[in-house]
DNA sequence: GCCAACGTTGGC
DNA sequence: GCCAACGTTGGC
């Protein structure tokens, strides 16, 4: 049985094209830097299934689903000066944060816009739809997962 | 651009 | 351990 997630990205930082782009349509999850989310990428196992979600976009929306094909390793980002990612207290020697490497499923022929979520039956308790929520890893229930995908017009 | 809702930091 | 100050996220 395959746990289900939500992914968050700003498209202007790395959208559902770009993944489109990318090298057998793969990348890795960088730049997670909050314990909650780093809690669950630790969760993942290979064969799960993310929804990939457009944050502060117009509108914002789950965009597409993800495969998730290496569990979580060290994020090398952390330790990189350069990179924007960068945290001085994480090590090659001691890493606090990991990322995963996830695979483009499918992009939604119609993207899910957080207005259309709301007040969807079965939805009710969806951590994206919390007010204030701002997880940008989360934990989607498989009732909640098949609910949006039928939205989406594919298979549940 | 505004601002609510967080999470983190650091003085005490 | 408390909590004020500060920084960030992200919808609107």
């Amino acid at each position: 049985m395959p746990a289900y997630w939500l992914l968050k990205s700003e498209p202007s930082t790395f959208s559902i094209e770009d993944l489109a782009r990318s090298p057998k349509r793969t990348t890795c999850w960088e730049g997670v830097r909050n314990y909650q989310a780093r809690n669950f990428l630790r969760s993942m196992a290979v064969g799960d299934l993310a929804f990939f979600y457009h944050s502060n976009a117009d509108p914002p929306a789950i965009v597409g689903i993800v495969d998730v094909v290496k569990a979580a390793y060290p994020d090398s980002y952390a330790w990189q000066p350069e990179s924007r990612y960068f945290d001085e207290k994480s090590s090659e020697q001691n890493p606090r944060w990991v990322m995963v490497d996830v695979r483009l499923n499918k992009v939604l022929r119609t993207p899910l816009s957080l207005e259309s979520l709301r007040g969807v039956k079965g939805l009710e308790k969806m951590e994206l739809l919390r007010k204030g929520s701002r997880l940008s890893v989360q934990p989607v229930r498989e009732s909640e997962w098949k609910i949006i995908v039928r939205l989406s017009g594919g298979k549940a």
